[in-house]
RNA sequence: GCUGCUGUGGCUCAGUUGGUAGAGCAGCUGAUUCGUAAUCAGCAGGUCGCCGGUUCAAGUCCGGCCAGCAGCUCCA
């Protein structure tokens, strides 16, 4: 790489410099409008930083404007930034005289041989390891927006104190920051809330927070996502299972749930017995297979359920379908000799793979290792991480460690879909199990006639049916393939002549399997188009005098394009192959 | 749950320094029958999230609760 590419945006290094050293200068600026804010932390993070703070009143839009203000001050004066270090008892010394306890507090959770060093520009100086630009010059003082400012724990502790974080965001052009801004308002029009009212997806009620309705069209979406879903696990050899909502505390107790979940569970009593609402379809798919004695033979044993679980999560947590308090997993449990371990995950990674490409969705992998709640041996934890690490690395896959993030009973890989604005949601999730099948005492019959116990998976690929439904309708922006789109086509006849004509055509697409509507109402083909065209129905059917004579149809699809005139054979047979295929278009 | 903000007819929003509510779209009725992104007219629709307080008077001010939004924490 030439010299010259290590100062550009490209270069994200440089772009990290470039923003955490604006982290500084807004933490200048509100240091020279309030001295008596303390300052936390401030780094940079993927998109612009944050700095997180405390002060005695809450900031609000026109603070916000007035930070920014002073920053451009700051940029314009071309303060040098210098870095120095400090011995521990001088570095506290230092940050004890200017009142700053979170810095104080840093400091004294430095390792004791830790190199103290901080970064000075004018009047401010920081407590930070760099690195940073060289001077408040180079940072572009009107490419710069500070854009939110919310509450952060401080260490991200929810038992400490509530901070104020302001988030900005800066670019070498102004340009580059008009760019960004319009794109993040272009994703807010993807978001699923708005499109699943827009479109009739969902609704939520304040009657039930976190739960959501499915009205016709969502539901016809969800339920053909379904047939999907069985369509493909029919072929990588799954049966399917449904168990009970609720099951007696005994059960729970015996699973670990209420001893390690029971917060997040709701409970009722039936007949003075403790009696929980599935928050995990596990403890039931467990009973199913301990139903009946089972041979090696049978190995690996693929049982599938589309779940329906309810968890009680924070009111705070709640997010349209993408968090909710009850919701359909799309689960499974894959129970195994030790020996097939290895190709059960690679075999199931594979199947995720099938499913993710036919939505165009891409992911990435975690790891998530042992949590400090968790059940078994920390050697059963690492054999299992280690068996996880190698079936994915097996398949040329990469992975990050989200450390001590797993199930309490096991290790699992989690696969990250990202939403229109970046943020990325947990959907597949395959947990590697070896706690269960003990506490449940599972059991095969192996080719020595003698009794060996199981291991299993629990896996879902979609992860829960309502935020995977989120997600597709961002992915997607509400314009569904054909194969998933709610209503496939809209018949609409130009005026009241073609109303008989355009019945017949909808009732032979509806009779070849098509999901199809007619628009009837009085109303001039243009306004029918458009509206057709707003609920995003992949294919309008203009049918009109022409068409009655000629026996045809005029196809046009909702990106615009006019297809002419043809026979309605003709467009059936299209439509075929589009929905055959899946094609996204 | 925490911090801040928001809550007006089905939807999107307007309501000035407190004087008992408006628009567009959707809906209904009528006219119009018009071939590729909005035809015209009329009608109807709201105890201004809920509860309480201040006031002669509250959608507008204050308090509590509920729900939503942004983020944190947590998580599929």
């Amino acid at each position: 790489m030439s010299e010259e590419n290590l100062y550009t945006f490209e270069n994200e290094q440089y772009r990290k410099t470039y923003w955490h050293t604006c982290s500084h200068v807004m933490a200048q600026a509100v240091k020279r409008l309030w001295p008596e804010v303390k300052l936390a932390i401030g780094p940079s993070i993927d998109e612009g930083w944050y700095y997180d703070m405390d002060a005695p009143f809450a900031f609000t839009p026109e603070h916000l404007e007035q930070i920014e203000a002073e920053m451009r001050k700051i940029c314009k004066e071309k303060l040098k930034l210098e870095r120095f270090e400090l011995p521990r008892a001088e570095a506290l010394a230092f940050m004890e005289e200017k009142g700053e306890p979170f810095k104080v507090e840093l400091i004294n959770d430095l390792p004791e041989d830790a190199a103290i060093s901080f970064y000075k520009q004018g009047e401010f100086t920081d407590l930070c390891a760099g690195p940073h630009l060289d001077s408040t010059g180079r940072i572009k003082g009107n490419a710069m927006k500070l854009t939110a400012c919310n509450a952060a724990y401080w260490r991200g502790d929810s038992s400490r104190e509530t901070l104020q974080r302001i988030y900005g965001i800066a670019f070498p052009k102004k340009d580059e920051l008009d760019e960004y801004l319009a794109r993040i308002e272009e994703a807010k029009k993807r978001d699923h809330r708005r499109l699943g009212k827009e479109l009739g997806l969902f609704m939520l009620r304040d009657e039930g927070p976190g739960f959501p309705f499915f009205l016709p069209k969502g539901m016809t979406l969800k339920n053909t996502l379904l047939d999907y879903w069985r369509q493909v696990h029919k072929k990588y050899g799954y049966v399917e299972i449904s168990t009970p909502i609720m099951l007696n505390r005994q059960l729970w107790e015996r699973s670990g749930h209420w001893d390690h979940y029971k917060d997040n569970m709701y409970t009722t009593v039936i007949d003075d017995v403790d009696f929980a609402i599935k928050p995990m379809n596990c403890p039931g798919g467990m009973l199913v297979y301990a139903s009946e004695p089972h041979s090696y033979r049978d190995l690996p044993l693929r049982v599938g359920e589309i779940g329906l679980v309810h968890r009680h999560e924070l009111s705070g947590a709640l997010h349209g379908l993408f968090r909710v308090r009850c919701f359909n997993q799309d689960d499974a449990h894959v129970f195994m000799t030790r020996d097939q371990m290895q190709d059960v995950i690679q075999e199931t990674v594979r199947l995720f793979d099938e499913v993710y490409s036919t939505f165009g969705l891409s992911y990435t992998i975690e790891l998530s290792t042992m949590p400090e709640d968790h059940i078994g041996t920390v050697d059963e934890w690492e054999r299992n991480q280690d068996i996880l690490k190698e079936a994915i690395t097996g398949m040329g896959k990469e992975f990050v460690i989200n450390e001590g993030d797993g199930a309490f009973y096991g290790p699992k890989l989690d696969f990250h879909l990202a939403d229109s604005l970046g943020r990325t949601w947990q959907c597949g999730t395959i947990q590697l199990d070896s706690q269960l099948p003990e506490r449940f005492e599972l059991e095969y019959t192996g080719e020595d006639g003698q009794k060996h116990r199981p291991v299993m998976i629990h896996r879902v690929v979609l992860g829960s049916i309502e935020r995977f439904i989120g997600v597709i309708t961002e992915h997607f922006a509400g314009a569904f393939p054909a194969w998933l789109a709610p209503v496939q086509v809209k018949v609409l006849p130009v005026t009241d002549r073609a109303a008989d004509y355009a019945k017949e055509v909808a009732a032979k697409l509806d009779e070849l399997g098509f999901r199809c509507e007619v628009d009837e109402r009085n109303e001039k083909i243009g306004k029918k188009i458009r509206e057709a065209t707003l609920e995003k129905v992949p294919y309008m059917l203009v049918v009109g005098d022409r068409d009655m004579e000629n026996g045809t149809v005029s196809p046009r699809h909702r990106s615009g394009e006019d297809l002419g005139a043809m026979t309605l054979d003709t467009f059936a047979a299209l439509l075929e192959d589009e929905v055959k295929s899946k094609a996204i278009k």
